[in-house]
RNA sequence: GGCCGGGUGGCAGAGUGGCUAUGCAGAGGACUGCAAAUCCUUGUACGUCGGUUCGAUUCCGGCCUCGGCCUCCA
């Protein structure tokens, strides 16, 4: 079964198909560092990690690319409200960011490049565009023509005529056309600022996302992907800079993942359901983030509950749980991803029916009777796991994770009490054991005694 | 107004033109000093009205309804 994909071009499932079968290239649009991300940020990037594992076991080399926008009007104006330079604020949030997304299980791209390090690529691009009649220069901008590019509009299925009918922002008068969009714009002296053919001044949003796929990936590429909000305009003006500025085509195939919700609700400060990656992961483990928003298509709007994330921790615990009972015995064939979970990752990232094969797998596992078909469900479930990028972590580790600020308890405490009361139980002092046993509960631990002796883990 | 994506059992959430996932929650049983875990069994579905069909939750159309986008929010 090949790989198909949801191509928001063309706006069906579609096989995949390298342009180059030996290597494949994808750009996924990363976070402009102004504050900590959210979990709005968290989708995509636990998404495009899902696919990022699934594409390293079919290719032999693949290249994954995302960015950093670290130049941006966002950033300068929270940078003025810190009273912090802007090099500090987008150093510490790129910072915060790597360790919010290591916390979610995501590998590392394997090229993060910043934007205000390709400031030459996107002026050679821009002068590009302006040689090819596609671009031209007004009041110290430059500006990208629309109505030079018949096709644009196509990836987000709009027309230009609706672009202008919708126009609902107060036209720029240096415009040529109300769609037109920035390229370059002149930069004060208080603000980031680039030497340019057209004076000082700082790119548009858009021209990064093409200078720096460019530069890493080459001008035709194989995905590139985001949330479906920077459907339009971004994506939208990064093909048409792209496809205009090399006579190219741009990205092959367009991957989107859907909005983010919070109980039923748009997520926004306003309404009081915003939360960072950090608040959460101050919450639960970021593995049970992680298990949370896979269990929804990536392509459905997915819906962020308190709930949701209870049961993500307790299917983790149900996986842990059969984990653990085999602790002592070795794993095998940990490497061979089992045929069901690769076919539901094969058909457009069905995470969803991955996880229905988790269970499955660990169904067989706690079933096992032989020691030989628990290490090769053992193998089977880590190796599916790892495709999904959890499981990974140590189990006991798991079950003694604690909130910040820690656990009322030490696990040396907790070890300690489970000790006395296997001692209790030796001497059939079963009033004492169920004391300590009723003890730790009220602490939220909870005991189980099995073949192998007991075990404790935090609910 | 234009465009896009949804409406599945108590909840979450896949999927399929007929054999009706999976998990949580619920019920019953096995096991267990107790408890938990585990295993077995089990109930409740496909917004609405039409159409196509031998047969539709699945295809087509209308309607209702929810969410989103429409120039810099992933």
């Amino acid at each position: 079964m090949p790989l198909f994909l949801y191509n928001t071009m063309t706006r069906r499932k579609e096989v995949f198909q390298p342009l180059d079968a030996g290597h494949v290239g994808m750009y996924v649009c990363g976070p402009t560092v102004y504050d900590r991300a959210h979990i709005g940020n968290a989708r995509p990037v636990i998404v495009f990690d899902v696919l990022y594992r699934l594409l390293r076991t079919l290719y032999p080399k693949v290249t994954y690319v995302r960015n950093i926008t670290d130049v941006d009007d966002k950033i300068n104006a929270r940078a003025r409200e810190n009273g912090e330079t802007i090099g500090a604020l987008t150093e510490r949030t790129t910072l915060a960011f790597h360790q919010d997304v290591a916390a979610l299980n995501a590998l590392p791209p394997d090229v993060e490049p910043r934007a205000t390090a390709h400031i030459t690529q996107m002026l050679a691009m821009i002068e590009q565009l302006i040689a090819r009649g596609h671009a031209y220069e007004a009041e110290g901008h430059v500006l990208f023509a629309v109505p030079s590019m018949a096709e644009y509009g196509r990836l987000s299925g709009r027309s230009q005529d609706e672009l202008i009918a919708g126009a609902r922002v107060e036209v720029a008068p240096y415009k040529r056309d109300p769609a037109d969009f920035v390229l370059w714009k002149p930069s004060p002296q208080d603000l980031p600022g680039w030497d340019s053919p057209w004076g000082r001044g700082r790119p548009g949003w858009h021209i990064e996302c093409s200078a720096m796929s460019r530069e890493y990936l080459g001008m035709t590429f194989d995905i590139h992907g985001g949330g479906q909000d920077l459907v339009f305009p971004h994506h939208e003006n990064e093909l048409a800079q792209s496809v205009c500025a090399h006579g190219q085509p741009f990205a092959r195939y367009w991957l989107h993942n859907g909005y983010l919700m919070v109980e039923g609700e748009k997520m926004s400060k306003s309404l009081g359901n915003f939360f960072t990656v950090r608040d959460l992961l101050e919450q639960a483990p970021g593995e049970a983030i992680r298990l949370a928003m896979l269990t929804t298509h990536y392509h459905q709007p997915f819906d962020w509950t308190a709930e949701g994330l209870r049961q993500a921790r307790t299917t983790l615990d149900r996986l842990y749980l059969a984990l653990r009972a085999v602790a002592t015995i070795p794993a095998k064939g940990r490497q061979d991803l089992p045929v069901e979970v690769l076919a539901a990752l094969k058909d457009d990232l069905n995470t969803p029916q991955a996880i229905v094969h988790l269970h499955e797998l660990a169904t067989q596992l706690n079933k096992a009777v032989s020691d030989d078909d628990k290490a090769c469900a053992k193998g089977a479930l880590l190796a599916a796991g790892d495709a999904l990028g959890l499981l990974q972590q140590d189990v006991e580790a798991w079950f003694r994770w604690t909130p910040e600020g820690g656990a009322e308890q030490s696990d040396a405490e907790i070890d300690a009490m489970v000790l006395r009361r296997i001692q209790a139980r030796q001497s059939k002092d079963f009033a004492q054991a169920d004391a300590i046993r009723k003890a730790l509960a009220e602490q939220g631990i909870l005991l189980e005694d099995g073949a192998g002796g007991t075990s404790w883990r935090r609910s």
